[in-house]
DNA sequence: TTTACTTGTGCAAGCGGTTGCAAGAATTTT
DNA sequence: AAAATTCTTGCAACCGCTTGCACAAGTAAA
């Protein structure tokens, strides 16, 4: 078995508390006993045992994360990861473990969450998950478990989330296609559903308003968020028979399916068509024409993420507390406007 | 405070012990009392404090994780997230939590295996980090702590992993380039440093071989794995002003650079080359020409990985394990060969 | 009826730490 | 020099659960 304080206090020739006090820098020992035993503990190679410990100090930094769903096709998304590596570094540096779980189920969703919050084992929890199951938020809300959210929970308040300004993103991509020249831009992707995408088309009709430029219903195509459907979306915008000379997809990868199939209806990216998407996903600077996005800043949002539970969790105040994290507009070929007046 | 096991003995008036072995599912326990003291724990709503059991025990149903640090470029990589769902899916399944990290440099990635290890809170290891760590490596095994590679630990002997027949990938990859009408195939990103691309190139070399194709060192290009190099590797094969019909890159990342740089030396893919990738990532069927690639399965070597690891943990027995996780060749429009001969 | 097993439950000692309290030693104050 | 402080350290209870062992009651065998 490993080593433990009895043997450390034994060969020092302490009391385990005092061993136990020098492990914790207590002030309250003296500099010669606290270099006696950090030299045992040495030698021994003490590690202590983080169970007991969590046990007796009834704290066990460790904080709990729920993914999306194996199931649902949002977990293949790379700003998941890109997420979860901001959270595990920033609690790494604050000595803090995570851990991992997705659920394929609701019902399993539930039960982790559960388990999480009961167990003892995390002290707080971190949702990713886009859709928020109002039972467990509830729950969680009501047993007074901290928890954080990425991504700002719709319908509810007085709950501690992290998010990107929405409303700026759209706008301040609309803004960048007016600048190139685009007069009409079409949208694609609104679906009443998530709260991030009618941000962003709101950012989008208040860039149009802002700039004179009509708001035209015909150009906004509604279809489900990240579903793969960017293809039939765009033949239904061509269907219309509108004219456009911009598209703004709600996800980068429903940009790349508008991409090829304005490509086949003949017309051209960036020279007749400018396209744009959202979420920065790494693909997006490898097709040709690489694509005009707006990231996110994933990475940011986990490492906010981290440090908004993790002052829930040792302050104790239980304001709930927002936090903002800025977007940027990555121009690239796809929205190159001077390419159509050659 | 939580409700604990003592406050269901005492409504329930039986002892702690008793509440304990029903929890246990102890058949010593009679039908009567097991359905009383349910009834009590479901009353009060209670979830047994996984620390103590824990530590009593002395089993945590926890395993961790190690990421590829922060700083590489691998960990971007689409196929770590991927391997990480195989690793929480199964562990979830089996009643298990995983702990992820990933360090950012050598030494912490040390120190935090380390205190997976010692700390006691973990039982057994993943390591999905692609360069292995000496120290850490003989250190785990002196200390006879469980743990599992993912990827082939070359220069170990009796180290548990799982990992593809990547010989066998590099020769299927080849032959479909061959059945395709390819003669002249190159291979670009040859690497002596990895295992995995030296394997891929193995099985290269034994399908021209079994083919009666000559092997042409000068068709072969080295350079660093996902390094981003793929276009600079091209010039250079391109360079050498020998003729080929097919590339082989050992990612698909760098096979999408070649793609771009054959277009610009005016070569088109794939009526005048064929090319095809590793590790079949999200993108390569967005592309265009859609890129072939061997998939990996990488959510599989996740499942087995743990799995490995679970069967370590609690047949407690030592022989060390291997398992491979079979490929499959997704063919695209990039080795389309008809296209050749319209 | 006595003896020998079963069966069901409780006692108490851990698991490896932490921490409030007390007390002896050392130092300062009066 | 005595009294009051301040420093150090140890004692022992506890965190919440598990488990070997003992023991009482019930059942079967002799």
């Amino acid at each position: 078995m490993a080593v433990t304080i009895k043997d450390i206090a034994r060969v020092a020739d302490v009391s385990p508390s005092t061993v136990s006090r020098v492990i914790d820098g207590n002030p309250r020992i003296s500099g010669e006993t606290s270099e006696k035993v950090k030299k045992v503990m040495q030698q021994l190679d003490y590690h202590p045992n983080m169970l007991a410990r969590s046990l007796a100090r009834r704290n066990t930094k460790i904080v709990g994360t729920l993914m999306p769903g194996t199931r649902e096709n949002a977990f293949r998304h790379p700003f998941f990861p890109e997420i979860l590596r901001g959270v595990t570094s920033q609690a790494y540096r604050s000595g803090y473990s995570i851990l991992v779980s997705s659920a394929a189920t609701e019902r399993d969703e539930k039960k982790i969450i559960w388990d999480f919050a009961k167990s003892g084992i995390a002290e707080g929890l971190i949702l990713m998950t886009s859709r928020h199951n109002d039972t467990v938020i509830r729950g969680l809300t009501e047993m007074s478990f901290p928890f954080v959210l990425v991504g700002n929970p719709e319908g509810y308040s007085g709950i501690t989330w992290v998010d990107n300004d929405n409303v700026d993103a759209g706008r301040r991509l609309t803004e960048h296609l007016i600048a190139q020249g685009c007069r009409s831009v079409a949208f694609l992707g609104l679906s009443e559903e998530y709260l991030v995408v009618r941000d962003r088309f709101e950012g989008y009709r208040r860039a149009l308003a802002a700039h004179g430029l009509p708001y035209d219903a015909e150009l906004v195509v509604r279809g489900a968020f990240m579903s793969g459907r960017g293809g039939e979306m765009t033949r239904d915008l061509l269907a219309k028979g509108k004219r456009f000379t911009g598209v703004i997809a709600a996800d980068d990868y429903m940009a790349f399916d508008a991409i090829r199939e304005l490509n086949r209806a003949g017309l051209r990216v960036p020279e007749d068509v400018l396209v744009a998407g959202f979420n920065n996903i790494p693909m997006s600077e490898y097709l040709s024409p690489a694509l005009t996005s707006v990231d996110i800043n994933a990475y940011e949002l986990g490492r906010k993420a981290f440090q908004l539970i993790r002052a829930k969790i040792e302050n104790k105040e239980d304001k709930p507390a927002h936090e903002r994290v800025g977007i940027q507009i990555i121009t690239r070929e796809s929205t190159n406007g001077a390419a159509r007046h050659p």
